[in-house]
DNA sequence: ATTCATTATCTTGATATCAAGATAAATCGT
DNA sequence: ACGATTTATCTTGATATCAAGATAATGAAT
């Protein structure tokens, strides 16, 4: 016997619908997983916000960021930046291109590989990253701030076990 | 002093990269969002798994089962619908467009309000959903495997917290 | 050496999505 | 009643994405 909440998400409505609905269904995965990809889409919503005032979209974003990251001189490889983006190879080689026309990144032969590509970030694209990551920190904080320092630590814990599963079987599973 | 985690996930090497990167900048609040966003992306790869052996597309099933979780008669306006599930106006019309076509909904003139209209599922629709939601349920719950009954439920309350503020504030935001 | 499988990237064609605006009906205040 | 605002849906045009396949270089096994 548990304590009626206090405040319920949208969630709680859905499922309480399907108890009322199908009461033969176990649906208690919703209760998690919905919630994951619906804060995702908010998710995504707030990042849209907070690049327009950088002159970034989300999709540069991600692949400036990966980018930058991986430190000096930093530069990687087409299929390095899929594997970090979890988008496919047709859609990173359209990203590449229009980066590349934006001058935020440029492309060269792989010296050690003649089937591969070099991506390497240009001075521009290593402040306009900097400059938009920042931003997105403070925002994500705020969106935190419902949660304790415990909570959060907690919260980070368990989705990790939800998502090693997927790191580990397929770290380098692309198109 | 915390003990070394037995176990990593990208987003762990992705903090790490940026701690070294970037020690000025606090990204604690990646091991969150980033969490989220990443496992939200792998979640839709499993739900269009799940579905295609249902001959039934990831938006099909938003559309059908908001549909058949508000109960009989089955039917919610365009208005509704795209509030549950979080698309724009005009990405609701064409897909109404297209489950119409396929003869799992029709479209009829809300008697009510001469502005709207009404979508209702057809027996064929309430068959493909209900094939299909049950697989769904079936591999969700085996993506939460490795988590307790008791570490779900802290879970899922720990991302109704981050959840609350996006549904009480915009119940009603769309285009 | 030669074949086979793998890896790396790019190309193509189809499609779903979004933002912004158009149209039309309902509602509210005066 | 009347005009202004809001609500509901649809249309349009641009764009990012994906799946599948093409091209080419590498590596491993015989």
């Amino acid at each position: 016997m548990t304590f009626p909440r206090p405040v319920e998400d949208e969630v709680d409505r859905l499922v309480a619908a399907w108890r009322q609905e199908r009461p033969d269904l176990d649906v208690a995965p919703l209760e998690v997983l919905s919630r994951v990809s619906r804060l995702s889409r908010h998710l995504e919503r707030e990042r849209r916000a907070a690049f327009a005032d950088h002159g970034v979209e989300s999709w540069e974003f991600d692949v400036l960021t990966a980018l930058r990251r991986s430190g000096e001189p930093y530069e990687l490889s087409p299929g390095a930046l899929l594997r970090a983006t979890l988008v496919t190879s047709g859609t990173m080689t359209n990203r590449i291109d229009r980066l590349a026309a934006a001058g935020l990144v440029v492309r060269r032969p792989d010296p050690e590989d003649r089937r591969g590509v070099l991506v390497r970030l240009t001075p521009a694209g290593l402040e306009r990253v900097d400059a938009a990551f920042a931003d997105l920190l403070r925002r994500e904080r705020e969106l935190l701030a419902g949660l304790g320092p415990d909570e959060r630590q907690v919260l980070a814990g368990l989705l990790r076990t939800l998502l090693v599963p997927f790191d580990a079987s397929a770290p380098g599973t692309a198109h």
